[in-house]
DNA sequence: TTCTTGTTTGGTAGTATGACCAATCACGCA
DNA sequence: TGCGTGATTGGTCATACTACCAAACAAGAA
């Protein structure tokens, strides 16, 4: 098997597989914000909303464009969110079972 | 914003972040396997193995299925896999720039 | 140049991951 | 009941993650 894929895949999933840095790719699916912004979202210190947005910039799933004293960041990929409309098949199936309410979906 | 629907999706997504579940995963879409066919597939300690498909069926990724002293495990939301129509798009821009290859995408 | 605002980087601490080996459990068969 | 095969669990170690604070950096205004 060519582990080389599977290695950069999980890279990929590892860079989204945080609840604050999915915030975060779900606020910049409305178009591209700064981090000030971002960080008024998430809740966090502005440093730590700024290393999430460098793991996702390393993965590429986001560019930065400075303007002035502000960077922006905007989704190199919206189709990355496409994605959950299957996880969420995940989520409604575990609730089914477990008897939790359908709103855990969004 | 709803914190518990992003802490949801990313312990899915953090499930499937590892290059070995994902090898387990993409194998499984081809039908059910035993763990030792699976363990033949990685390469790893069967251990290692069964831990892996433990932290899939935790996050209800797989089901397993008991025959005998063999335990069978599959997809249970297939649709899982096609995210990663999404993700080569990343690995595809990444690799233009950088000039890899386009054998990364597989 | 100096000040201010916006952002990134360095350092640290607590927690989680992932690999292996060893031990245990589950099942079917003698 | 005792054996053998297949799978899981416990223990351990090295590594990685994520949060915060403090310090440094970037750009524009005074």
């Amino acid at each position: 098997m060519d582990r080389e894929i599977y290695e950069y895949r999980a890279r990929i999933l590892k860079a989204m597989a945080n609840p604050s840095r999915l915030m975060i790719m779900d606020t910049l699916s409305s178009g591209e914000k700064s981090v000030a912004a971002l960080q008024e979202m998430i809740g966090s210190d502005i440093s730590t909303v700024s290393k999430h947005l460098s793991v996702l910039k390393s993965a590429h799933i986001v560019i930065d464009r400075r303007s002035g004293a502000q960077v922006f960041y905007r989704l190199a990929v919206p189709c990355i969110l496409d994605f959950f409309s299957c996880v969420n098949m995940v989520i409604q199936s575990d609730a089914e079972k477990s008897g939790r309410v359908a709103s855990m979906i969004g």
